[in-house]
DNA sequence: TGCACCAGCGCC
DNA sequence: AAACGGCGCTGATGCA
């Protein structure tokens, strides 16, 4: 490890001079070293924060708040005032926030930048990695997980801490460099363009959006634990009755695919292969045969398994009413999150009205409609298709009229399905053949494979932006091993399959626009008593006190509208939105 | 017994 | 030639 100068801070008097001369800084480098209980489990509500290390161009200080805690309100005045750089700052700023009620808002975190310089490539982002790929040096990562709870540290851990803060210096100055050389359709604006200097939209509202991921995770999804309990017990008995009638009626495994496929064969039935990725699931495959009554049994019991699944994993997470999930802030290549331990993203519809507000307080539930047909008409710019948008169309309704010749008003139900399902399939170039199967087993509409074919064709003539959009994107793909593609906020994603290269920069646009509606509400609430708790892609869950509700239903609605000004300049957006009770109530 | 992999399925 | 994509969790399966 290199030879570092910093100044451990033990007295209030040294702490006070320290901040000092951190007093002219316009941003300063962060970390902080914590106390944790279980290396495996972190809790952000009982762990200790044990040294948070501060250092401008200069300086480094460790301050040790075991010994000084008193430091902490004269740290909270600065911290929040400066731009604050640090690496996985979600971390530090959930423990500063527990421990120390600070919370810094404007940011700079070395990993999310990282993230999205690597442009959807499968890269390493911890600060080790980070540095050895970045900077001349290695770090020694071994005191990491040391005992930072004990009276007397080390020598080795104090040097460590201060050299984390230490490299940031370099890893900013490097990253930033880079950032500021990419292309981007839209400059950043505001608090992070001008506190760092940065220019790359895309960078601004990842940054823009950190704190209010990291405050969602301290806030919680709020659950009913009584009807979570019984619902659990419930469900358990029913499944155990299913299931041991299942497998006395047929003598197989539901869950053995070895098992059923053999059954299946028995039967009779006409099965996909199982290769992975392959068209279609068995299930899809499956959902052919609903109405013979073993395979809706089937179905049954593998759905009602899912469910007391997602109820023991809700259950196992679930503290005073509240269920604390983790976000990767760049979960995916697209830019969009995932979510996990638990998963709050995939909760069964059926089990939704298990999320309620807490007493006195309500939730306001808002999702973007249609919103990736809205951004794929503005990203290939089809003429016919925005159209129908500003003027209102129902656009399935509209594509159904345009393939059948059918005046708007008199599509059916089932034309207008079929459409849906050319619509969603054919933006993101599903061949004819999957287009078929797809219909049959999304939407329960048959259709021949001529008639695929037919729609795949008259689609491509009618709308014609998608047309060249298509073929553009083909043929730079035979010109190219690998290409960029670029989301309408201008971030960059490298693809080599055809499939990616039409899919990423929708769904990857749909993922700016809600970072930076989450970012715009998070600053224009301002204080008020309401929270994000959950983020599901196209949709926004906030809690709120009651006597701010309708208020927060506004602001919310100001902050999608804005974000979707900002990225759809023809297409206009649209969203739902409503004060609710529970989260099924949509 | 533990690990890596995949199938299956919930959500968008 | 054919292809819609993304995520996480559980449990079967195969191997060491």
């Amino acid at each position: 490890m290199e030879k570092i100068d910093y100044y451990y801070i033990t007295s209030i008097q040294e702490g006070l001079e320290a901040l000092k001369s951190l007093e002219a800084s316009k941003y300063l480098y962060l970390d902080t070293e914590v106390a944790v209980k279980s290396l495996k489990e972190i809790d952000f509500f009982s762990d200790k924060v044990r040294l948070i290390q501060i250092g401008n161009e200069e300086s480094i200080f460790v301050f040790d708040m075991y010994k000084i805690p008193e430091i902490s309100s004269y740290l909270k005045s600065l911290l929040e005032k400066k731009g604050i750089i640090g690496h996985n700052l979600k971390f530090d700023i959930k423990f500063l926030k527990t421990n120390f009620n600070i919370f810094p808002k404007v940011v700079f975190d070395t990993m999310i930048a990282s993230q999205v310089l690597s442009e959807g490539e499968d890269e390493r982002h911890s600060l080790a990695a980070l540095t050895y790929r970045l900077t001349d040096y290695h770090i020694d990562k071994s005191q990491q997980a040391s005992a930072w709870g004990m009276e007397n540290l080390t020598k080795e851990q104090l040097d460590y801490s201060a050299n984390d803060v230490k490299v940031l210096r370099d890893l900013f100055s490097i990253l930033k460099d880079k950032i500021n050389s990419i292309p981007t359709p839209h400059k950043a604006t505001g608090k992070i363009r001008e506190v760092f200097g940065i220019e790359n939209a895309v960078i601004a509202v990842e940054m823009a959006f950190l704190p209010e991921v990291a405050l969602m995770e301290l806030v919680g999804m709020p659950v009913d634990r009584e009807i979570l309990n019984r619902r659990l017990e419930e469900a358990q008995k029913e499944y155990q009755r299913e299931y041991i009638e299942f497998v006395r009626a047929y003598g197989v495994d539901p869950f053995s695919p070895q098992q059923i496929t053999k059954w299946l064969t028995r039967l009779g039935l006409e099965l996909p292969k199982t290769q992975k990725g392959s068209l279609s699931s068995q299930d899809s495959a499956l959902r052919k045969y609903i109405h013979m009554a073993q395979i809706k049994k089937l179905i049954k019991i593998r759905t009602d398994k899912k469910i007391i699944d997602k109820l023991k994993e809700l259950q196992k997470y679930e503290r005073n009413g509240r269920i604390y999930s983790t976000f990767k802030q760049i979960g995916a290549p697209t830019g969009r999150m995932a979510s996990m331990h638990p998963n709050l993203q995939n909760i069964p519809h059926e089990l939704r009205d298990l999320f309620r507000a807490s007493k006195g307080r309500k939730l306001i539930i808002a999702d973007y409609s249609q919103i990736e047909l809205r951004i794929a008409a503005e990203y290939v710019n089809d003429e016919t298709m925005i159209s129908a948008f500003q003027e209102g169309k129902d656009l399935h309704k509209f594509t159904a009229s345009l393939l059948t010749g059918k005046s708007y008003e008199d599509i059916s139900k089932e034309e207008r399905q079929l459409a849906k399902a050319i619509n969603f399939g054919l933006i993101y170039g599903i061949s004819p053949r999957s287009l078929m199967e797809y219909a049959k087993n999304n939407y329960g509409i048959e259709i021949s494979l001529k008639e695929a074919q037919e729609f795949h064709q008259k689609f491509f003539e009618v709308y014609t932006g998608f047309k060249n959009w298509h073929e553009k994107v083909k043929d730079d793909l035979k010109k190219h091993h690998k290409i960029t593609v670029i989301t309408l906020l201008g971030r960059r994603i490298k693809v080599k399959r055809f499939t990616d290269a039409v899919n990423y920069p929708i769904q990857g646009t749909g993922s700016d626009l809600l970072k930076m509606a989450v970012a715009m509400f998070g600053k224009l609430k301002g204080d008020l008593d309401a929270y994000v708790v959950n983020l599901v892609h196209d949709e926004i869950i906030v809690e709120a006190k009651e006597d701010i509700a309708d208020n927060i239903k506004n602001v919310l609605s100001a902050s999608m509208e804005k974000a979707g000004k900002i990225l759809l300049k023809k297409v206009p957006i649209a969203f739902d939105i409503q004060i609710a009770e529970s989260w099924a109530e949509k």
